[in-house]
RNA sequence: GCUCCAAUAGUCCAAUCGGUAGAGACGAUGCGCUUAGAACGCAUGCGAUGCAGGUUCGAAUCCUGCUUGGAGCACCA
């Protein structure tokens, strides 16, 4: 017996020294064994790991370890999403050259992930900004190029005047930008973009077949595609009120049912005919200019109030000659969707009613809900946008919704004016195409050159890649790339003039849209993939991350896979047939009286009887204690990996991470429950090696028959095993955790009875016990691998159980002879009865109506209805 | 604003199909061990499953309406 602590500080380097010399996670694309692809979402390297770094490669070790012992061929790689613009802002605060900082970055993070202890193949190593990575990303671009999946194309975008530079939306704050607090402008500036609105139905059909996505994600997917089916409309123009003769306004609408129920027609700020009519305009342009302020954010122009100018051009109701409708220009009406117009029907759109309720256009409702009396229906602050016939509409009275859609779409469609039909069905996607020109240094060049005589000129392909220079220097404004003094000065390899390189460089997300496919064969000098390898090694099995990424990162990757294939690269449609979204890892904030913030480990927390109390540990202050969120620098409510690790060592924080919260649900970070974790390591320490002890005296051979105890302690074990084995491949591993703790209470119930030498111990017992043992080792090897390590050795066996198979269950030992049932009588539980396993139906009907409490409950009345549920319950139905 | 998600014991969470609300953990209390504490061992679970309705023999689970909290919304990654 030991009486020696388990010495995580000592044993964790030393079992990551064994798995790295011993290369047990290196793949190999020639394993003939069945694959297994497991990927988390790639960090990105601002310096150190964060906490949800940690649950996440955790989550993914777990899986890809027991994959492993599974018997297939996993690979389980790790690289560095390595552009982006931290660098440029550290090399602009700091003066550091964003290459040196982001590789530094790299290697420090790469330290600390290797103390987590995760079963990477780290030979497949690379970061996105190697030239030898982004070489192959600009060959792919200019393929897409050539396939017409690339376009230049004009776009509106958050323009910072100070720091000459395009800002995010989440850099615009209060129509200001974050750095500069220059008012923002709206610019167009012609952009590169990828077609991914070619694949828009395509994408969103194909959603269909990732049954082992969570339907949030797809759902989230379905939405930003946006498909809707309607009716485009040219609405004819009174040309004596507009601004140049224009005699045309298209619209897009779903709801073409409502025409008699429109007030108004708004366009969009961008909209020809509104910059046609604010030419002529002060007052318009100068409203426009001011809509404008509020940014690209859909948030924004969606919370903002309604606004609209009357640009006292008026349009024509399609179906009424007579009917003139005025048109606004209005700041909800966004360009890029649909026709950049819309008709307005109050009643039943709630922004249109807020629209005319603010301006004093009316409404009239055209649908009426079912039961309701048309004459009483009356819309003021809320829109009607259920279900019901249609009212106040000539010819559609009477009609459903969907009667009144057709009607109004077969007769537009039939009449012509000029010599095309005024209405045409069709079918809109509110999803854009992808822009991707970012006006940044830190990313990867687009490689072509624009030349005054050819236009777009691509790089050849001998001249690839296009490098980014070094000597850069970030003391002026906007892009350093824009401002090198020789960089961008090359001869047009068509024509010979001088040209000039493309400054822009791409969007990150088109760094993180191939990776998975690089991982399978980086060692490719030639082209992005090997196809044969690619294609054996892809899908990703499991794909594992932040829900963040749930729409654009995943979506923007389905989409490239599709291009990779078009162009040659690969042969498949969807990256990821497995995705997991994990939740964030949280922690309470505290708040010092002045309102300044303090860190969780400068805190005492005392649970008294009026509930936990926080207090400054190093003065005694009192503490409040805020709201539990998610953990970042501000509110300084962080946990830094390296401390946990240091004080309880990886095992700990990786048991921690996968227990209580289930692994797409936030977790919260809990002191108390992190020593929960290491006291259960202990004590598995100890529980191990006290079965080592008692299990020498096992025979060899499997005992032929087992007593009581042994059987107890052998349906434990393989019934955590069961457990276990399909919870780990549900991901469930919260409820795994707690079947190995329930396991390990068993086991440690039947290690106290015997209380004798261990010569004495009856030699089935023995054998069960180290049976038990192996199975309670190999089953939490996957969550805590190094522990896990250092059991298998003191039970000798051969070699590092990160390479052991994984153990056989039997079944036999999970089947009982008896089965006991709860008897309800009304639904109410009147009692229980115990019957055989094989009990038929009738038997078991016999056995609860004889309970003299059902008798009792009936109360002499008949019984109508008898319900059983095969080995749950019966319900006597009186 | 739009779209979506969640809510079970003091706390974190379990509960294949609609079938006994309790697996596991944290905390608390008591006992044992101990000079004492830590550690260790043992014991202790009444919550009308957020609220109001509905469907059903039966609802934590399905439906409707609310409340509260959270996520995403196109140049952060």
């Amino acid at each position: 017996m030991t009486s020696e602590r388990y010495n995580a500080r000592d044993a964790e380097p030393r079992w990551q020294r064994q798995w790295d010399e011993q290369a047990i996670f290196v793949s190999k694309n020639d394993d003939s064994r069945p694959k297994y692809y497991v990927l988390e979402m790639f960090p990105y390297p601002s310096g150190r790991i964060h906490i949800g770094h940690v649950r996440n490669y955790t989550l993914g070790d777990v899986l890809a370890r027991f994959m492993r012992a599974k018997g297939f061929n996993v690979l389980h790689p790790m690289g560095w999403d390595a552009f982006g613009l931290p660098a440029e802002n550290a090399a602009i605060e700091r003066k550091v050259a964003p290459k040196a900082w982001t590789y530094d970055n790299i290697a420090a993070m790469k330290k600390q992930l290797r103390s987590i202890g995760l079963s990477l193949d780290w030979s497949r190593e690379f970061a996105t900004c190697d030239p030898s990575y982004y070489k192959h990303q600009q060959k792919m671009f200019l393929d897409m190029l050539a396939a017409g999946l690339a376009e230049r194309e004009k776009r509106k975008l958050n323009w910072d005047p100070v720091d000459m530079t395009v800002l995010a939306n989440e850099q615009v704050i209060d129509g200001r930008g974050w750095r500069s607090g220059a008012v923002v402008e709206q610019r167009e500036m012609s952009q590169w973009v990828f077609k991914i609105t070619k694949y828009s139905q395509e994408l969103l059909s194909a959603l269909e077949g990732l049954d082992r996505w969570p339907d949030k994600v797809r759902l989230m997917q379905r939405n930003w595609i946006g498909r809707s089916e309607g009716l485009l409309i040219r609405f004819a123009l009174d040309a004596a009120t507009t601004p140049a003769g224009e005699n045309e306004l298209k619209i897009f609408t779903t709801r073409p049912d409502t025409l008699f129920g429109a007030k108004f027609m708004a366009i969009s700020a961008d909209h020809p005919l509104a910059q046609a009519a604010a030419a002529k305009n002060p007052d318009l342009a100068e409203f426009i200019s001011d809509i404008k302020k509020i940014g690209t954010a859909q948030s924004i122009i969606d919370t903002a109030e309604k606004q609209g100018f009357d640009t006292g051009i008026h349009a024509v109701h399609p179906f009424d000659p007579s009917w003139k409708l005025p048109v606004y220009v209005a700041n909800f009406v966004l360009m890029e969707y649909g026709t950049g117009a819309i008709f307005g029907c109050p009643a039943h759109d709630q922004r249109d009613l807020d629209f005319v309720n603010k301006y004093g256009l009316g409404n009239t409702p055209v649908v009426c809900p079912e039961g309701q009396d048309p004459k009483s229906f009356v819309i003021t602050d809320t829109a009607y946008d259920g279900d019901g016939r249609m009212i106040n509409s000539r010819f559609l009275d009477g009609m459903t919704i969907e009667q009144a859609k057709d009607e109004v779409a077969r007769r537009l469609e039939n009449e012509l004016r000029g010599n095309a039909p005024v209405g045409e069905r069709q079918v809109n996607f509110r999803l854009r195409d992808w822009g991707i020109s970012r006006q940044r240094y830190w990313g990867c060049p687009i490689p072509v050159i624009h030349c005054p005589k050819c236009d777009v000129v691509p790089v050849p392909d001998d001249q690839l890649p296009v490098v980014l220079p070094e000597d850069v220097s970030f003391d002026k404004p906007g892009n350093a790339l824009d401002h090198h003094p020789t960089w961008k000065h090359v001869t047009c390899p068509k024509c010979g003039g001088s040209a000039s390189r493309e400054t822009d460089t791409m969007d990150t997300f088109v760094d993180s849209s191939w990776y998975f496919a690089r991982f399978t064969d980086p060692w490719n000098e030639t082209a992005p993939t090997t196809p044969a390898v690619a294609n054996r090694m892809l899908p990703v099995d499991q794909y594992i991350g932040g829900v963040e990424h749930a729409i654009l990162h995943l979506l923007y990757s389905r989409f490239f896979t599709r291009a990779m294939k078009a162009t040659g690269h690969i042969a498949l449609d969807e990256p990821f047939a497995g995705m997991f979204t994990q939740g964030m890892v949280v922690h309470e904030t505290y708040q010092k009286a002045d309102g300044s913030w303090v860190q969780p480990a400068e805190v005492k927390i005392d649970v008294g009887g009026n509930g936990r109390r926080a207090t400054l540990l190093a003065t005694g202050e009192d503490v409040t204690i805020g709201a539990i969120e998610k953990m970042s620098k501000s509110k300084k409510n962080t946990v830094d990996p390296d401390d946990i690790i240091a004080t309880y060592g990886a095992d700990v924080a990786r048991w921690f991470m996968l227990s209580d919260s289930p692994p797409d649900r936030d977790v919260i970070w809990s002191d108390e429950r992190v020593q929960g974790a290491s006291r259960f390591v202990q004590r598995l320490w100890r529980l191990v090696n006290d079965a080592v002890e008692l299990g020498k005296a096992a025979p060899a051979a499997r005992p032929a028959a087992f007593g009581d105890d042994a059987l107890l302690l052998r349906k434990a074990a393989h019934g955590a095993l069961d457990k276990v084995t399909s919870g780990v491949e549900r991901l469930h591993f919260n409820v795994c955790l707690a079947h190995i703790r329930e396991f390990t209470n068993t086991f440690s119930e039947v290690l106290q009875r015997p209380g004798q030498p261990a010569a004495d111990l009856a030699p089935d017992l023995a054998w069960a016990i180290r049976e038990a043992s192996q199975i309670l080792v190999q089953l939490f090897s996957p969550m805590m691998p190094h522990l896990a390590e250092e059991c298998w050795q003191v039970m000798g066996q051969p070699g590092l159980v990160s390479e052991a198979n994984w153990p056989q269950i039997e079944r036999d030992l999970l089947v009982e002879d008896s089965v006991t049932l709860v008897v309800q009588v009304n639904g109410k539980k009147r009692g229980e009865v115990t019957v055989a396993t094989a009990a038929q139906n009738p038997e078991i009907e016999a056995a609860a109506l004889a309970l003299d409490a059902v008798k009792l409950a009936l109360d002499g009345k008949p019984v109508r209805k008898v319900i059983i549920v095969p080995k749950r319950i019966v319900n006597v139905v009186g």
